[in-house]
DNA sequence: CTGTTAGCGCTTTCAT
DNA sequence: ATGAAAGCGCTAACAG
C-alpha cells in the first residue's frame, strides 16, 4: 500500500525491482490513482485554478497559453473557469475553485472589486492577478501599464499631426481596459495641447459591433475626427469596416489605432497599427510568480509591470 | 457534524431552527466546505471535465458557452482543459480529468483515435463527443454532418455556375473538419459533373496564414479557380485577403465560401458566405446528453446529428 | 527499503 | 431530527 504510494509519487526509497513489480501490477490491474483521495491525504492538489473572464476573447486565449506552458513546466494542472464577464459568476467561480482546494489561483482580466478582494482574503492559497490589478496593489499582479500604453497610442496619432482624435473606450468601470486607457487618452491630448472634448468619446462593450456603432456616430458628427483610438482591437476593426462601408478610406480619411495587438490585427485590410501587450508573457510571468508564491519562496516584486511596444502596420497615416 | 453535512447538502431532515443556527455558525467561522473531502466521501464531484482542443479557436469558445449554460442549469461545475491540438496532450488531459474523478467527460473536436478510445474505455464515467465523432460510433456524440455541410457549400458554388472550384482543406487526418469536408467537396463535384483535380486542393492548418498561402498558390496557377471552398472561416478570410492583396476582387474574380460561420464571418469585407454549424446548440445538446448519461437515464439516440444551414452574405457571386 | 498505523474532512448508514 | 461511527483511497510519520 505505502510502497505503491511511493512508486506513484516517485519517492526514491524503493528498490528498483520492487518498483518494477509495482508498475507491472498497475498496468495489469489498470490502476488509476484517485486524485481526490490524494488531495485529501496530502492537502495538495497540484492544480491551479484560472478564472478567465471571457473565453471568446482572443487576448485571454493567448494569456492562457503562457500560463499553461509554465504550469506544465512545474507540473501543475490547470483548470480553466469561464466567468462570462459577469461579476457574480467570477465570485462564484473563485469560491468553487477554492472549495476544490486548488493550490493557487490566477485571476485574469476584469475589474477587481471589494467583493473580489473579500473572496481573495478568505483564500488561504496564493493568488495572482493576471492582465489586471487592484486599486491598492494589495494582491500580487502582472500586467502592462494600460494608461501608458494608451498614451503611447494617442501620441503616435498626434505626432502624425492629428488634432481631432476620437476614442472608442471600454466601460470606465473596467479599471484596465476601460478607465486606464481612457486616462491615457486624456493625458496624451493634454500633453499635445489638444482640448478634451467629450463628444469625441463613446463607450463600447469590446465587441466588433460596438466599435462600428461608435464609429458611425463619429462619422455623422458635423466635424468628424481624423483619427480614432480604440481601446481594443476588435472594436477597432469594427470601426475600420464602418469607415469603409461609409465610402471613406483608412487611413486616408481616418486613421485608426488600438491597444492589444491580438492575432486579429493582421486579419483586416488595412492591417491594424496597435500598441502590443505581451500577452503570452503576461500569462507566463504570472504563472511563474504563482509557483514561487506556492512554494513560499519570497518574491521581491509582487507587482510586475511588463513593457509594451507599438507595432506599426497600415491603419495610421499623416494628416 | 452530520447535521452540518445535512444542512450543507440541503437534506430536508433538519429542524429549521437548527438549520438556521448552523448557517450562522458557518457564517461566523467562515467555513468553506472542502470539495475534495466531499468528493472522496460521496464518490461524486459534481463536476464534468471538458477537453477543448484549441482554446484560441473561436468555434470552441461558442460551443463551450452552450456547455456551460446547461451545466449551470444542472448544477455541475465544469473544468476546461486545453489540449493545444496535440494528441498526446489530449490523452494526458483525459487521464488527468479522470484521475480527478469527474462525473463525466466532454471531448470536443479533433480526431478520435484508437488511443483515445482506449483511454475512454478505462473510464467508468460517461463520455460524450462534442463537435466530433468516432469512426465506429462507439461513443455517444453530437455533431453536424460535416460531409453534408461541405457538400452544400460546394453545391452553392456550382449552382452559381462555377466549374473550377478549389478547396482549402484541413488535414485529412482530422475526420470532421478535414476528411469529411473534403469528401463532401468531392461528392459535390461529382454530383455536378465536374472532374476532380487534385492540383486544386491544398491542405491548411486552420490558421489565417495558411488560408492565404493556399490561395496564393491557386492564384498563381495557369488556369486559376473562379471559386474557393475553405474548410473553415479563418482560412477563408486569409484567402479573401490574399485575393484582394493580389489586386483581384471577391466575389467579382473569385468567390469564397466556407463552413463554420463563426463571429469572424461578419468581420471581413466582403462578408463571408458560409454554411453555419449551430455551435452553441452542439455544446448545449451534448451537455444535456451527458447529464442524462450521468443520471443513468437511458437515452434513445446516443448519436445526434444537428442540422446546418447556409447563410448567404457577400463573398459568393455568379460566374 | 518496506510494512503498519493514523488520519485528511467529509457523507452515510444506523441508532436513538 | 440528531448523533455516533465507519470508511472513501490515499499520504505521512513511524518502526523495523
Amino acid at each position: 500500500m505505502a510502497t505503491v504510494s511511493r512508486v506513484v509519487n516517485n519517492n526514491p526509497n524503493v528498490k528498483p525491482a520492487t518498483r518494477k513489480k509495482v508498475y507491472e501490477a498497475i498496468e495489469r490491474l489498470g490502476y488509476r490513482p484517485n486524485a481526490v483521495a490524494r488531495g485529501l491525504a496530502s492537502k495538495k492538489t497540484t492544480t491551479v485554478g484560472v478564472v478567465i473572464p471571457d473565453i471568446s476573447n482572443a487576448i485571454f486565449a493567448e494569456v492562457a497559453r503562457g500560463i499553461e506552458d509554465i504550469a506544465n513546466m512545474y507540473h501543475y494542472n490547470i483548470i480553466l473557469c469561464n466567468a462570462d464577464k459577469k461579476k457574480d459568476k467570477e465570485i462564484r467561480v473563485i469560491n468553487t475553485l477554492l472549495e476544490k482546494q486548488v493550490d493557487g489561483l490566477l485571476f485574469m482580466g476584469g475589474a477587481v472589486t471589494d467583493e473580489h478582494l473579500q473572496a481573495f482574503k478568505t483564500a488561504n492559497v496564493p493568488i495572482v492577478l493576471c492582465a489586471t490589478s487592484d486599486d491598492h496593489n494589495q494582491i500580487p499582479s502582472v500586467d502592462i501599464n494600460h494608461e501608458e500604453a494608451a498614451y503611447d497610442a494617442v501620441m503616435k496619432l498626434t505626432s502624425q499631426g492629428h488634432k481631432r482624435i476620437a476614442m472608442i473606450s471600454g466601460t470606465l468601470q473596467d479599471p484596465s481596459n476601460g478607465y486606464a486607457r481612457f486616462q491615457g487618452y486624456k493625458r496624451a491630448l493634454e500633453a499635445s495641447g489638444i482640448p478634451y472634448d467629450d463628444t469625441l468619446v463613446r463607450i463600447g462593450n469590446y465587441r466588433y459591433e460596438s466599435g462600428a456603432e461608435a464609429m458611425k456616430y463619429f462619422i455623422e458628427l458635423d466635424e468628424r475626427p481624423t483619427a480614432v483610438f480604440s481601446a481594443t482591437d476588435e472594436m477597432a476593426i469594427g470601426a475600420i469596416h464602418c469607415i469603409q462601408d461609409s465610402g471613406l478610406q483608412v487611413p486616408g480619411d481616418i486613421s485608426v489605432i488600438s491597444v492589444d495587438n491580438s492575432r486579429m490585427a493582421s486579419m483586416v485590410r488595412p492591417q491594424l497599427t496597435a500598441v502590443a501587450q505581451p500577452m503570452y508573457d503576461i500569462g507566463a510571468v504570472s504563472m511563474r510568480l504563482l509557483t514561487k508564491l506556492m512554494k513560499k519562496e519570497n518574491v521581491e516584486h509582487a507587482k510586475v509591470v511588463l513593457p509594451h511596444e507599438i507595432v506599426i502596420r497600415q491603419s495610421v497615416g499623416g494628416i
